[in-house]
Order: structure tokens, then sequence, then C-alpha cells
DNA sequence: TTGTTTAATCGTTTTTTTCGATTATAAAGA
DNA sequence: TCTTTATAATCGAAAAAAACGATTAAACAA
């Protein structure tokens, strides 16, 4: 039978890779420099090559080590969805979730769909985060976040998802603009030159555009907004026009605010929201079923 | 810290669910059943959850038993890979290989290929198996194989593959057929009554057929053949034509034969030759250097 | 009823893992 | 140069985990 390294050796590897420093790997492991010692030489014994350069001063792991590393550690995240298959199992909806969101889209559902979350599914204990697009991705495969709530299209990977709504795009005019009074708008009605968006890296921002049919290329345009609250405010001063999410509208972002609102006529004039997550997760089910209640909490 | 399933515990729950015997689990796993039953008992107690239905007579695997133990074999799969990227590293293009390959391939390009991959690569141990495309696709995603060289276009989901050649079509006609003297022959042309073709399941009976835009409907027509050198025989006797490829005319397939032969003229008169392998497969340099090595061996 | 098959259980032995203390070595500081 | 500090390897002992063989208990078959 083929012999083959134990979850145990591959811990303390990726202890070691990560902190390149034995002792402190230890200390995260909570065993002694000792037996971590041992076991990274236990395991090159096994592999029968050098994973780890020691000079006295400093660990580096070779390239070898690195690669192996590297497999080390979906091999324990596997690991860990088989402790949570069981545990979801044991008691479906209930533990810790972790869920990362867009800006976008987190301040505006979360308020609204928490009570009914907390209420079905009083086990869960929901740890939420936000963070764009692009990062959440990164978290969400480094097993740091079980989901992402997400707006799309987006190059997503391999992950599984679902959908949960489609997000319209209301325009914002500021009091007394020229076109607020026409029955609807098309995109190509909307100049760039006052057309008002997020920094770079806010999907909406890429979304925005698109649904405008309009390329990113230019970046330095006076005013970025860094929340569509203030985008809302930069557009009350009359800076410009600005492109509003449904979800947002439906919070009360203009709340108190007489802006003029219109009705975007595009190719494609919303974005498309859904849930994200690894396909080998354990929480999978759960996961299916939070996606369902934000779906059901989506509509006003 | 998060408590884990060890993999010694998962490679037991695998036997038991496998053979639906502690007994036997036990003995294919080279310990006594008393070991097996204690550390199956401590994995349901670390998941809290039952994953075997134990009746005195039988055992049955839970739902989540059965799913668990298809993740663990992949994690199995993903602790084995790791040792053969340490083997590959340690020694590259050493040690033992088992490559799948389609009947319509194997035979012609072993030969061929064979002495010139012993001399490069004295340390590989090269097993050959023959099998139909899916079920090598099959036997490879079960990890009983490391690579499989077939003819695409074929669907083979999530693996790897590397292009070793194309291999094109020849339309072999009895002697004194009526068209064997043409300069060269429309796929169109090809009466299917009398054209002849491998018994189903045969990736080059499918791809013979999608290069003269046939449907494969019909089923019962009079003769199938069981292996290119069967139908070349067919052909001898005159009952009818067929499409043999290069690699197998290289081979000599013909020889002391004297049959007519013509270039098939066709939209894609070839089918293309890869070699595919797990994505995760821990040989995958091995294999992209054998598949170089294919490749060049490929033409005569 | 009796015998057989099968998994659980128990007490013991063996192996693995861990620890704490010590050593050896390189770098930094006096 | 000599000393101090930081670091990983090494060693022997202790603890924990894994494995074993024998036995038991239950289900089924004869």
């Amino acid at each position: 039978m083929k012999l083959i390294p134990s979850l145990r050796q591959l811990r303390y590897l990726i202890a070691v890779v990560d902190r390149r420093h034995f002792g402190q790997a230890a200390e995260a492991c909570f065993v002694s420099q000792s037996t971590l010692s041992a076991a990274i030489q236990e395991l090159e014994d096994l592999l029968g090559a050098p994973l780890l350069e020691r000079t006295k001063r400093s660990v580096v792991p070779t390239q070898l080590g690195l690669q192996i590393a590297d497999r080390a550690r979906d091999l324990l995240k596997g690991a860990e969805d088989i402790a949570d298959i069981a545990a979801a199992a044991r008691e479906p909806m209930s533990g810790p979730l972790r869920i990362g969101m867009i800006p976008t889209i987190g301040p505006f559902i979360v308020p609204r769909a928490m009570p009914d979350l907390r209420k079905r599914f009083p086990k869960l204990k929901l740890f939420l985060r936000e963070d764009q697009t692009a990062r959440l991705l990164t978290q969400l495969g480094d097993g740091e976040i079980d989901a992402a709530l997400i707006a799309l299209p987006y190059a997503i990977g391999d992950f599984a998802s679902a959908h949960i709504a489609r997000d319209k795009f209301w325009v914002v005019f500021p009091p007394h603009h020229e076109k607020a009074h026409a029955k609807r708008i098309r995109a190509s009605e909307l100049a760039l030159e006052e057309l008002l968006l997020l920094e770079d890296g806010h999907c909406l921002r890429d979304h925005a555009l698109a649904a405008c049919s309009l390329e990113s290329a230019r970046r330095n345009e006076g005013f970025q907004g860094t929340s569509l609250h203030t985008l809302v405010q930069m557009v009350a001063n009359g800076l410009g026009v600005t492109l509003i999410p449904q979800v947002a509208m439906d919070s009360g972002i203009l709340r108190g605010l007489k802006l003029p609102v219109l009705s975007l006529e595009a190719e494609t004039p919303y974005r498309e929201i859904g849930l994200v997550w690894r396909r080998a997760s354990g929480l999978s089910k759960t996961l299916t079923t939070v996606a369902e209640a934000l779906k059901a909490n989506w509509a006003h």
C-alpha cells in the first residue's frame, strides 16, 4: 500500500511555510518546537525530498515545499468540509456562517433581511463583512469566508452560485436638470462627462458603465464617489447625474432629498445579484437555504 | 482549533462503505476488525452523526456516510498526489505510470513509440491498458490509471490534456471498386449502406460518422467490426468500404493487401489525438513530457 | 434448539506523538 | 575577540493513540 503523508504533518508544514519560523509555527499549532521539528523531518523522510532549506538563522521553503504546502491547504480545507457536512447534517441551519458582501448591496439588504433570517434560523450565527468582489472571491477561495453576496456578471471561476434577484438601475438627477422631466431616459443620452460613478474597484462602476455601453477607459474624470451615499450627495449638489440600484432605492437612499428619478432604458438596465460559495463547501445546503431566504426578503 | 477527521479514519470508512462488511474491510486495510470498528466509531463520535447503519447482520452506509466517503476518496487521492509530486521532483520521469489507450490508437502507436520512451526514460515503468474512451475516463477519475490516450473531440470534463497529433482518415476500398480510381472522394459520395464501421462504443465510429456528416441513428446495419483489422478484412472480402485512421495505415495495417486507398475529402477529415489526466495529478510534469515524446514519435 | 456469522467490547501491547531539557550553530552586540 | 541571543536539531521520558487477540452479544439459518 502506498505511503501517504498525514494531515497532521501537512498542517505543521503549512504553519512553517506560512511563518518561516519553527518556533512560531509550533506555537500556532499548539505544540512544542521539538514536536513540530520532528514531524517535518518525518514528512521529508516519507517524501524523500527536502521541503525546507534551513540555515541556522532562517527557514526558506523549497520550490517543492511551497508546491506541496499549497496542495496541503486544499486537503485540510477538504477535511474541514467533511466536518462541516456532518455538522450541517446533524443540525442544518446552525453554527457560524461567514458571508462577505459588496458595499453596494450589503448595507441595503442586511437590515432588511436580517430580522427574518434570525427569526427563521435562530441557531445560525451570521458573521458579515464588506469588501469588493475581487477580494471577496479571494477570501472565499482561501476559506476565510463561506459565501459571498456579489453582483453578476463577474468571472467567478469554479464556484457554485444561486441567483437572488435582478437589481434595476435608476438614473438620479440633480434638481431642475433639463432631462429630469422626460418620461424615460436612454442610456445613450447620458453624457459621460456628467455621469458620477464609484471609484475603481467597485463592480457597480463596471456594471453601470456596461449598462450604458460605455468603456471604462477614461480614468481621471473629476469626481468619483466612495459610496452610494456620497454619490447621491454629489448629485444633490448639482455635480452630475448617477445610477443607483433598486436595492438602494428601496432602502430609502434618497429619503429627504427631492431628486428626480427616471427608469434607465438600455439593453441591460440592471445587474444580477447572486450568492456564491465553494462547490466543495459542505455548507452548500445551508447556503442554498440562505440564498432562498435572501431572495424572499429582496422585494420590499 | 477545529477538530478534523484523520486520513486513517477516512480510509477505513471508505473500505467499509465499499464492501459493506467490517471484516472484509479490515482485511483490505491490513488491520484487525476491532481496530477498524473502533476507528469508525471514533469518526462517528468526532462528526457527531452516524455514518453507518448496522443491524447485527449487515452494514448499510447512511446518506451522510456515502456523501462523506465520496469526499474522503478525493482527500486520499490528494494525499497520494502529494507523494507523487515529491517522487516526481526527486526523480522526474521515473516510477510507475499507468496509461490507458483506446483500441484504435494503442496497438499502432505503442510499438512505434515504446522503444524511444524506454530509451529516453529508462526509469519509467509504463503499465498500459486498452479500453474505450468512456471507461478510460471513468478509470482516470477513479485513479485507476494516471492518464488516457484518446481521440477528440470528446466531452472529457475537467481533465487536463495535451495535444498529440491530428490523425487523418483514409477511405479503403475493396479491389476493383467503382470509385477506387478517382483522384479523391468526398464524404458525401460514401454510401452509408456500404460503409463498414466499428461496433458501438468505439469513438472512432462516432468520429468517422461525424467526418461524413452522418447520424449514427441506424443501428442494425449488417456488419460491424470489432477491430480495425477485422474491418480491413471485411473490406478485402468485398463487403464494403471503410475509414482507417492514418496511425493505423502507418503501422501497415494494409500490408499484403492490395486495397485501393483514397484521401477523404470532408469538412473535418480527421480526429485529434490527445493525452488527458487529472488536473491535480502530481504527475503532470511527467505526463507533459510523455505527451511530447508521443508527439515526437507520432510521425513515421 | 444449535451452530454460524458478524460487529461490539475489553484488556493488553505496540507504536506514535508529544514534551521538556539540552545541544549546536549562526548572527548580533559589546 | 568574546559574549549574548536566537534558532533549530537532538535526546530520553511520558502520554496518547492505534492495533491486537479474545470474548461477547445478537441475528439468522439449519
